[in-house]
DNA sequence: ATGAAAGCGCTAACAC
DNA sequence: GTGTTAGCGCTTTCAT
């Protein structure tokens, strides 16, 4: 069995009390009371039960992430960073996926498990403007990604529309004009594939380009699977096209190995640009430009905003942290080839 | 504030160990009695606390994971599961991240987190068979990957030797004979590297080749990056190979790049075979051969063991359990080209 | 079938 | 400076 305060203060001669001044740092300890009590803690290797601290303090040291899924790298690779970051504060991350499922979404925001955490970080996927009522939540919440919803609740957000009409008109300096799009949601608003796709409205408009529907293409969830499947569809819809802008890199990636099974050279033929920079997207054949939505940054600052809501007592007004992107060019538009690049 | 038991008692007009009961289903309670509380239950939304609930019964309702880093798809891929078979068992996890690094995974062993848990899945990198002892805890246990350790720990293991016995035996089925290796630890025995290693040379000498040091390349991190600077160095030897092991796939698919960039065709020149069976792997170009080592087998089978070990009263003998591997043959090695195959 | 009481290990107010 | 005391909300034992 563990060593409790009582033990550690028996050990050491003094009543539990002075034990627990001791671990809290409180000033009024005789200094050689100190000295004792610590080297009774060592010797018992005691600890704090967390749960006791927990019930007492109505504080767990966790905190909660919720994405859609830690196959998609970008999130596994945000998870990473939290998690590394949330580890330098002294606090754990409990992860949850919800699959981009609304009814899974808002279930995170409300069941039991919020119970385990002291805070949430949200990368909401399905949620609409609708659900914006279950966003006024009684506990600390960061939404990540999108600046979606109006409520008094924090975000930390990627420059989704800026970012996309970024990547367009780095295609359109490339001199493409047929500039097809993979991994819209039909209908979609203010989700990424929503932002994103008005994002490339508004570099065509803004170049002079017409919007055509024909290079639009729809796909479920952003995984290389459904990139590869929408570019078949496009492919079969036989309109030319002479760039892909993948609304995520591993639409792009998934488009790219379809293009070239059917001879397409790339960037020669056709140019392709990603969203998100993941890892991969540095060692594809060829190398994928993408946009480097500022990840590192937005996890950062999204444990850290989060800490700051969990630690502080007045209720400061919601806050809005954009991350800025930018574009790294590679072979997919044409960069030369580097290893690594 | 949240209600509490006595809360519900009240509005129930019972006393609050009834409710107790009627939440934990015990039998003797009138039928309309349960009635009564479950509508008080409703009426004031009540969650049993779970810091108390973790007080009073020593559990926490959360398992731990702790792997080298998310950013390694493998380990993504691997948390997804665990978390979805965890949620399966209405329980959470919190993952750590130990950067393979043995002080960081003796911390995980030892730490104060542990509280938080109530047992862990362990995938160990940095550890070596000195630190056997580290593993002797006194909470549930489960290792992941690797058998490699003697002592009575539970493990649930991937068929390392032979199943990159049988990957070289797949590249000199295809009449390969200079096959080198990336990722390779130097005078590592036990590690994932150091097994793979020993499968690799079993399979030479079972078909009468010379082991030839030159061909094996050492690569820190099982990353990308790494798996192209292993192959540039390779190709810097100026020694002669027709094929290429990368002991996981992002060390194959950062050496793929590499070859591709000289000029080496991929399979005609250089076959290549990779490890692990990730997303990616079907989808790069040309898309990778692997060995599918039974990551969902695995994640699966080790949180229910872990699950079972923390409910068991009895201690059970140790267990280890295997999962089967398979190799998934694709362009790499010269499987016709198909999408997605 | 229901209730009273003790205590899990800790924190914080308040006395000494 | 140090100690006493009263809970946090729950589970569990024992009585009624």
């Amino acid at each position: 069995m563990a060593a409790t305060l009582r033990d550690v203060a028996q050990v050491a001669g003094v009543s539990f009390k002075t034990v627990s001044n001791v671990i809290h740092n409180h000033p009024h300890v005789a200094p050689e009371t100190r000295a004792r009590v610590m080297a009774a803690i060592d010797q018992l290797g005691y600890r704090a039960n967390r749960s006791a601290r927990s019930l007492r303090s109505g504080r767990t040291g966790a905190i909660g992430l919720a994405v859609p899924e830690l196959s998609l790298a970008y999130f596994a690779e945000l998870a990473d960073e939290v998690i590394t970051v949330a580890d330098a504060h002294g606090v754990v991350v409990l992860i949850e996926q919800t699959g981009g499922d609304r009814r899974r979404e808002l279930e995170a925001l409300s069941g039991d498990r919020r119970q385990m955490s002291d805070g949430l970080l949200f990368s909401p996927l399905g949620l609409g403007s609708d659900d914006a009522a279950a966003l006024q939540v009684d506990f600390p919440l960061v939404l990540l990604g999108e600046r979606i919803f109006d409520g008094p609740v924090d975000h930390v957000t990627m420059e989704n529309v800026e970012a996309a009409r970024a990547a367009t008109e780095h295609l359109i300096a490339g001199g493409r004009r047929r500039i097809a799009v993979i991994g819209a949601h039909e209908g979609e608003r203010i989700g990424s594939a929503g932002l994103r796709v008005a994002g490339y409205r508004a570099a065509l408009e803004a170049h002079g380009l017409d919007y055509d529907d024909s290079l639009v293409v729809d796909a479920g969830p952003w995984h290389r699977v459904n990139g590869a499947e929408a570019m078949q569809q496009l492919l079969a819809r036989g309109v030319a096209f002479d760039a892909v802008f993948g609304l995520n890199d591993e639409l792009a990636l998934g488009a790219l190995r379809v293009l070239r099974m059917h001879e397409f050279r790339v960037p020669q033929d056709v140019a392709i640009i990603g969203f998100d920079d993941i890892d991969e997207a540095k060692y594809s054949l060829p190398s994928l430009t993408t946009v480097d939505p500022g990840r590192r940054e937005i996890a950062r600052i999204a444990v850290e905003l989060l800490l700051e809501r969990i630690g502080g007592s007045a209720p400061a007004p919601r806050r809005e942290l954009r991350s800025p992107f930018r574009i790294v060019q590679r072979e997919s538009t044409g960069a030369p080839v580097r290893v690594g690049a």
